[in-house]
DNA sequence: AATAACAGACCAACTAGTCGGTCTGTTGTC
DNA sequence: GACAACAGACCGACTAGTTGGTCTGTTATT
């Protein structure tokens, strides 16, 4: 096993310290004292402090994408494809709580041309969000009644709100938690119609048998 | 008609260019120049840049756990209570919207004793929500099986997110979208029993008669 | 030997906060 | 009514401390 690289560990512990006490209340002294190295080793791992909160940034977003992508091309029906999708993003909060912190904390101090970048993929997200339901009230099985963006945003702050309260270790794992916004999600969009619909009514079944 | 206070003024200039930049995206230098008045007259009038930062915080948490105790106080059923108390959070966002997003986005940079003072109100107002919840179970108008505290923090995760994206004078007015978080909420939380329930069914008519 | 990886002293810029002073209006005194 | 005495609001040059970033030198690696 070789030694973890040393961009690593100043991104981990930058996030480590970003999450609780913000980018601006973390300086790149204490970046480097905490992880046994120095300015000149933060300085040749980065162009700038700017730079790691970029980077952090990059890396979560592109992760999120892509994993909203994959949960959408694995599923044909709308109602499969929100359910992977939010079950995929919630999953998320385990392996990259900080990252998501500093992603929703810290983006205004992001740098115009850093800023554009991310906003790109943030865009696409939302999209892809927006994509299945709409093809869920035109598939008849969300209510037609709905908004699509007020109900995309809805949803996706239901969910993004989890980083101010979620504690991994904590009396609930994630995926149960994911099983309840989905529950509450699908009561909310599903028409009665399609509720009825015994496909769906297995796929609910299927993911949330409670009693 | 007296001149606005030079307070006030300061207050709101914060505000707006907090809303933009954050907090540490803003100078003292800043503010005082952007309200035509100087360093005295901003320390004058408050002991630091963050006692300004708490006097916003303040403001409107308070104004907010007022208005959800009084909601929740003018009716008796859960589901009345719970629509009411979403429905006068939501109006907030016209008139706070940059003190809630320096809620949500400043906090941490609070100095202790300022952030315990604040989080005693913050978690006042979650433990409404929570109650009215828990009785709406008990009540057997909310499904007993959503476990209060997720439910509770997506319901205030739902709302809150609208600081990211709500723009007044935007397409849809405030009251049109706490209509439609209301509707998503009802139907995810409701039992079948209680759909069916005549005055819960007026009540849901009364505001949601969607063709 | 050449180059990449890192160390740490140092610098220049910036920023919250201070402090002596001014200006305006109010109160008390004759 | 005139004037002294005073208070509170506000001004802005200045300071002390902090912070991101640089630069020269040292160590490891191939």
């Amino acid at each position: 096993m070789v030694e973890k690289q040393l961009k690593e560990r100043i991104i981990e512990t930058a996030l480590k310290l970003f999450e609780k006490y913000g980018y601006h209340g973390v300086t790149v002294d204490r970046i480097v004292t905490e992880c046994n190295t120095s300015k000149g080793g933060f300085y040749h791992n980065f162009k700038s402090k700017d730079e790691l909160l970029y980077h952090i940034h990059e890396v979560f977003i592109t992760y999120v994408l892509n994993k909203a992508q994959e949960a959408y091309g694995k599923y044909q029906t709308p109602t499969e494809r929100l359910c992977a999708i939010i079950q995929s993003f919630v999953k998320v909060f385990d392996l990259y709580k900080p990252h998501i912190t500093v992603f929703y904390q810290e983006s205004i101090y992001l740098k115009p041309e850093y800023f554009e970048k991310i906003n790109e993929k943030r865009e696409q997200f939302k999209q892809v969000i927006f994509q299945v339901i709409r093809e869920g009230i035109e598939a008849r099985e969300f209510r037609s009644e709905l908004p699509i963006e007020i109900t995309g945003m809805s949803i996706m702050g239901m969910v993004n709100w989890t980083y101010k309260w979620y504690k991994p270790n904590g009396s609930m794992t994630i995926e149960e938690i994911a099983k309840i916004f989905i529950d509450l999600i699908l009561h909310s969009l599903l028409t009665e119609s399609a509720k009825q619909k015994e496909e769906i009514k297995a796929f609910f079944l299927r993911n949330f048998s409670h009693s």
